[in-house]
DNA sequence: TTGACATGCAACCATTTGGTTGCATGTATG
DNA sequence: CATACATGCAACCAAATGGTTGCATGTCAA
């Protein structure tokens, strides 16, 4: 898997709701997800080009329609494998910080 | 929390480094951050300012010298709050995405 | 078949981004 | 004090990004 494609795709406020979007109702032609959004449809196609390209959503043709699927493997991928890191050491992390940040100089 | 500067912020690969680097080693300089890195010293300077503005570094000024501390809260937020919205129907969609890729057209 | 509809492709544009260089400021230390 | 060291600030630049418009292609339906 490409993290940082993943990472660049959700860098992206429009990206991410069309995600929400696709989260809300699955397998949406690409008319329906322009539907209501500040955006031309060709703008809506690459970023759905971009969420397709990181793997975060799969495609299917039905005739002349596009049919979109959320994909949320490397979602949690991600949480998984590197977010996860930072979450280990959360308490002990958090407890360093309260120190160093609110008391005395003793790092 | 600013969802939107947190994601940018880790949408870049130096920055993730940066990040990396910090939590193998907590409270670091500038400099000490630079090291073996091909970037001028400005440049690292400019992504942790952005990474300070996501809150996901907290810094303390030690004479002349400044540390960096991780703060994991912020990406424990985005991990519980928006993956886990997609994480819920994980096992559910794994299986749609199934028959809808590789079987018949039934949606 | 013909027209309407859903999508694809390409050129173009403004802004943001990631980086540089040069110089300024503040702080230990001899 | 003087000097070296750690960081800050600003101008500048190339490339990437997010968006637009115009036109082309493919598919359903009367």
């Amino acid at each position: 898997m490409d993290d940082d494609a993943v990472f660049k795709a959700l860098a992206d406020g429009s990206r991410r709701q069309l995600l929400d979007r696709l989260h809300g109702a699955n397998g949406q032609t690409l008319a329906a997800l322009c539907n209501g959004l500040a955006m031309s449809r060709q703008a809506v196609t690459k970023h759905l080009a971009i969420l397709e390209a990181a793997n975060l959503i799969a495609v299917q043709r039905h005739g002349r329609e596009k049919l979109h699927f959320i994909n949320p493997v490397p979602i949690n991928a991600i949480a998984e494998r590197w977010i996860g890191k930072f979450d280990r050491p959360h308490l002990a992390a958090l407890a360093l910080l309260k120190r160093t940040l609110e008391g005395e100089s003793n790092v």
